[in-house]
DNA sequence: TGTACATCAGTGAACGCGCGTTCACTGATGTAC
DNA sequence: TGTACATCAGTGAACGCGCGTTCACTGATGTAC
């Protein structure tokens, strides 16, 4: 049922979510404000009162939209990988989501959340446990808890330092052969070195 | 020189590069504005501009002070790591960080940052060439490159993903067991299933 | 089928706030002679 | 050693801005009879 130029929006509670997004994307996340989406909206300042608490409220519900959309690109990287080839395309995936919607990327992990919230935590204990999974049949001789953990930071790593301009992140081809030598760095090469280390 | 309650503060330059740590670690990283700043150092809202051309300029300052500090954080944790062990230590100190003075080390890497400041791009390179080192001592046979980003790159990750809230951080010590069984998971315990993963 | 009315989802004006930055200024400092 | 003066490093008032949020309000919707 869509607006067709009445007094009442007809469905604004959405139309919110969706808007901030493209603010996000094309302004960045400085952008963010109540005001800002309501304009955009086509609504008064006052109007998104009617359907989230505050701002953060609004933000809350942007950043569960995110975290949903990345386990879709997530999984449709690889439904369920299990070696370090099919590993490393999925960690692109994850990557490559931070590089282009970069405002939403920091708006669901680097903002200081809000622990009450229970779509962001269920959210986080999604990842988790998807990670965890794809860990333990990687390498199911391997303590999965610890290594999904690294593998997760791993990742997240390389998400942040590339979206940070700590690495050169000009193109997306220089990005994923970094990521996948970096996964591969680790996963494979180190093997007969690791040994030696760990024995000397 | 100090200031004995003259017209002229004597050292504003970096009074103010410290006045805004301070204020970052006490109130967050959304507290620091030039104002603030100023209002702490004791002086008026426009001095600050005698020293910075602008807040972007105070900000990087303090940023450049932040990747000082890391790198002798770094260095006394273990001056030339070689082993497994010794890397977890470092990676411990960079972990540690980032949890004691969160808003500093956001503004140090969250932050959109300038890529023309050149205090900033020599102190990513410091510590681009200090991991690449380190990866060098530790793994000879790897390929430096590729395994230098993905140890930083999971050290990074683990750090962010505390500090967001992402992994438990409650204790300094559930923190430091938590990296070192991820370094090590990573490092050492994949050795045996990464083989026959790549041959899967 | 038509009407009365409660509820819902908007409006728009207003509040107080802190911000970055500019401006003309003035007191302190230090140098040249 | 003393003085004139340029320069330096502050002041404080003011600017315009966009923000989050509240408020009394009003038009649209939909339900009961």
């Amino acid at each position: 049922m869509p607006s067709k130029g009445t007094y009442h929006h007809g469905n604004l509670r959405p139309a919110l979510v969706r808007t901030a997004m493209e603010l996000l994307e094309e302004s960045g996340e400085t952008a963010l404000s109540l005001r800002a989406v309501a304009r955009r909206a086509g609504v008064s300042p006052a109007a998104p009162y009617r359907h989230y608490a505050d701002r953060e409220a609004l933000v809350s519900a942007v950043a569960a939209v995110g975290y949903r959309e990345l386990a879709e690109r997530l999984a449709s990287a690889h439904p369920s990988p299990s070696t370090p080839q099919q590993l490393a395309s999925v960690a692109n995936a994850y990557v490559q989501f931070a590089l282009q919607r970069p405002a939403l990327f920091r708006i669901m992990f680097g903002e200081p959340c809000d622990h009450d919230n229970d779509e962001r935590v269920a959210a986080t204990a999604a990842v988790s446990h998807y990670v965890r999974e794809i860990a333990a049949r990687t390498f199911p001789k391997a303590d999965a808890d610890a290594l999904a953990t690294a593998i997760w930071a791993l990742v997240h790593g390389l998400a942040f330092l590339h979206l940070d301009g700590k690495l050169d992140a000009t193109t997306p081809s220089v990005v994923a052969d970094r990521v996948t030598a970096a996964i591969h760095a680790l996963l494979t090469a180190t093997s007969a070195d690791a040994r030696a280390g760990a024995a000397r």
